[in-house]
DNA sequence: ATGACCAGATTGGTTAACCAGTTATTCTCC
DNA sequence: GGAGAATAACTGGTTAACCAATCTGGTCAT
């Protein structure tokens, strides 16, 4: 059995996949029942032939998507998922490809579409300050002639916080980063088009102010107009 | 200092919190720039009094969000971000507060009308099949009078497979199961409303399989009425 | 002066021993 | 024979020593 350190497409090195994989087939072999208790990390090592920490680290994993439940000084448990569902799941984490830069730039517009909704319609007072803060930082920096990239993020990321859902919040945060560093290699944000961004960050944030929602999709929508161009016109 | 053990808001251990911060301050004293190597580990660890290995966890968590990169036998690097930026998104990262169930079902909803739409837009033939073939498994356990919210994940697992968008998915997967899993406790999914899923699931796959994607996104939301009355109307 | 090169220090990653709780077992006493 | 307590075995988590790749500084031949 080769187990290659090289990662893999969805960034699970190939001896985590392997790992991953033999406990799912472990999981059906017994029959597991939702809730049960996975052997000991120990002899799920000795088992497959590997070190206790790449056990560690595959169970840690599933634990990331639900899947597993790691006690203190107890054990390891499935989830309360039936097994097809947790069959199902791990085939799907197994296989999941790593997302390329127009998927991540495609879900960024369409959560922030979102996103901007809800914090128009939820949005406190100190929400709304915060949003207004990190909009005239961006004006400042930007008027200033210096990058901005970093502010019109800041921009954002405030106004996901005043969506009040944090599991949108998360999403945010998980994919941005991405797509910044990606930024400069994809040509897709110019520069020139800084001044009018201000312009546009503005309406929206009139609109969030007014607690208009559909009117701050609108105006976020105008705000991603390049962006919404380079995933769906090329 | 205390460092106690209890999870926080966010899942984070207040031990990890207390570090993530601690290297935030840390970036900001020494005015990192974007690329620039991070004091060892084992400096790191000497420094703020903690043991390597809850470092390497800190280290790790700011990895997840794409802050840092570990780089082995080099050492750890802050990523292409304005320190500004880096700041911002460490302090969203440390207040994030742990989704509450209405939050993921209102993204839940969120999520699959839109992947229903790429789906119907980019599915290829294999999908197509998996996806029939899903409903397919979901209805008989459903005839039988059976227990089948597995098969019900594992059909909306395969639209979002079929969204071509990995980003999505990823996303898709990792808040369904937190939600399944509160299922039953918050008891949103009625048994008797299972025998009309199917053929609500049915119109969903019709709409699919014909490429309509706007009449399969308003199928979806049929499909998800029941929920998104819970979501809007209490 | 300059470039190739080598040894030692430093790095993140890995491993194995250890720890504090939990759980199963056995032994005792009624 | 059965309930309760002591005990041994086992659990995931933690720690410290170890590893191999890498970087650094100086040295030496050119």
């Amino acid at each position: 059995m080769r187990t290659e350190d090289i990662k893999g497409m969805n960034g699970l090195a190939s001896k985590e996949k392997f790992i991953i994989s033999e406990i799912r087939d472990l999981i059906n072999a017994k029959n597991f029942e939702p809730g049960e208790k996975l052997p000991s990390e120990r002899l799920l090592a000795e088992k497959l032939n590997v070190t206790r920490g790449s056990i560690r680290n595959a169970i840690q994993k599933l634990e990331q998507y639900g899947l597993l439940k790691s006690m203190p000084q107890s054990g390891t448990f499935v989830s309360d998922l039936e097994r097809t569902a947790l069959n199902g799941m791990i085939d799907q984490i197994l296989t999941l490809p790593t997302p390329d830069f127009k998927s991540l730039v495609e879900t960024r517009i369409f959560l922030e579409l979102k996103i901007v909704k809800f914090a128009a319609a939820r949005h406190t007072e100190e929400d709304m300050a915060e949003i207004e803060q990190a909009q005239l930082n961006y004006r400042t920096k930007t008027l200033a002639g210096e990058d901005s990239v970093a502010e019109d993020l800041l921009f954002h990321l405030a106004i996901a916080k005043a969506s009040h859902n944090a599991s949108l919040q998360r999403l945010m945060l998980s994919i941005t980063p991405q797509i910044i560093t990606n930024f400069e290699k994809y040509h897709v944000c110019k520069n020139n088009t800084a001044i009018s961004a201000i312009e546009e960050h503005e309406e929206v944030v009139k609109a969030i102010r007014t607690k208009r929602p559909e009117l701050a999709e609108v105006k976020m929508k105008d705000h991603f107009s390049v962006l919404y161009q380079y995933c769906y016109e090329t």
